[in-house]
DNA sequence: GACACTGTTGACGGCACGACAACAAGAGGT
DNA sequence: ACCTCTTGTTGTCGTGCCGTCAACAGTGTC
């Protein structure tokens, strides 16, 4: 008819390729974080996200792409700022930072529980190395923290211990925030005597087990 | 012809159940510790056993039992004896306890890598519950071997933290066989303090934060 | 308002998995 | 020796998922 103005509404939104693809990563966490890789498929992930599955190959090369970026995504923990801690025995400075990792863990609560949720076997060394680079970096974060950046000799040791000392971190996150059979003051308590130990105690030893090194 | 004694060979083996599903688990744990779960085919294994690929579903069920037949099969560890462990101070049983502990790690090295190996997002409540059961297994096996059976109080949150504690030893092992960027002496020194300041220190302080408890 | 750019869609081909009926190895009976 | 029954094993069929790619349609620009 004349004077037909019915605009078919567009069916759907063109976004910024950073828009989507950060849209879709999002939908993708949610689901990896609640079923097994194998369980979640492509087609899921484009329907949560409103999208065409298609969409998601051209985003993210293939779905194990899309995982790999959801891992990058995850293991990415904001760093603590050493210039916030206090002068003062060891101790207590190990307290306030271990007191402020917790408090950011929990913010994070949901990404760090579907890491620290699951290990099981299945080498894969993309996954390996997204992982251990966080932990170095987070070891590092921790040695110049503490300001022990350059500690020597066997300063690669201390970040080896600190690393191991990492799996503790975080097996103790998850017996706080996911089986609930420590509580927050309990952690704070393990984490903060281990690690003065490991600093005090253990790496003086280290040492002087094998004086002549680095 | 006459006298025609060309009796064809059998095309494939018979076996007992138990003997087939054995071989077919064997070649499913190398292929799942050398490549992540999806890169896996049921063919895969079925060509690295020698078998139909549809005799893994009469075994197995599915691939997904297969692999949770795996995980089973390589977390399961042997337990200490504790009546080897000798009389004297704490640390000396500890560190004992520890140096047989990595000695039988490194007896299993290859499934305890694959294992240690990978840590990716994906929760999957079986294979969770899986290693938490072997995780709880591993620290009651290590309280009842420092004499610790029936500390009390807070019985339960000693065990947490011996679990926690389990943490950094895998990490630990994982510095050494696979970084290769501490020793078994570095790691055994490491290990046996930080249990021994685990039991001697943390442990007692929890209990006075909280007397009146189970 | 038409054009061009490119974000987005939908369909096609191949492959992996689970189900199932048919097959055959090997033991036991006659 | 031969037959027969049991059941371990195979091969095929149907379904669903993933990667590719050409066509389509928002949306800024002249």
């Amino acid at each position: 008819m004349a004077g037909m103005s019915a605009q078919s509404p567009p069916r759907w939104r063109r976004l910024e390729p950073d828009e989507r693809r950060e849209q879709i990563l999002e939908r993708a966490i949610d689901l990896f974080a609640e079923r097994p890789y194998a369980e979640v498929s492509t087609s899921d992930v484009a329907r949560a996200a409103g999208v065409a599955r298609g969409l998601i190959n051209h985003y993210f090369e293939s779905k194990r792409g899309l995982y790999l970026a959801a891992v990058r995504r995850i293991v990415t923990v904001p760093t603590f700022d050493p210039a916030t801690l206090p002068d003062g025995p060891l101790r207590a400075r190990v307290e306030t930072l271990v007191d402020w990792l917790l408090t950011t863990v929990s913010k994070h609560a949901k990404g760090w529980i579907a890491v620290l949720g699951t290990e099981g076997i299945g080498s894969d060394p993309e996954v390996e190395r997204i992982l251990a680079e966080a932990d170095r970096r987070a070891a590092e974060n921790l040695i110049k923290s503490v300001g022990m950046h350059d500690v020597r000799p066997h300063g690669q040791q201390l970040r080896a211990l600190v690393r191991a000392y990492g799996g503790m971190v975080k097996a103790a996150v998850r017996e706080w925030m996911i089986h609930d059979t420590l509580t927050r003051d309990q952690v704070l308590l393990l984490l903060t005597e281990q690690l003065t130990t490991l600093l005090e105690e253990t790496f003086p030893r280290l040492q002087e087990l094998d004086p002549a090194a680095q």
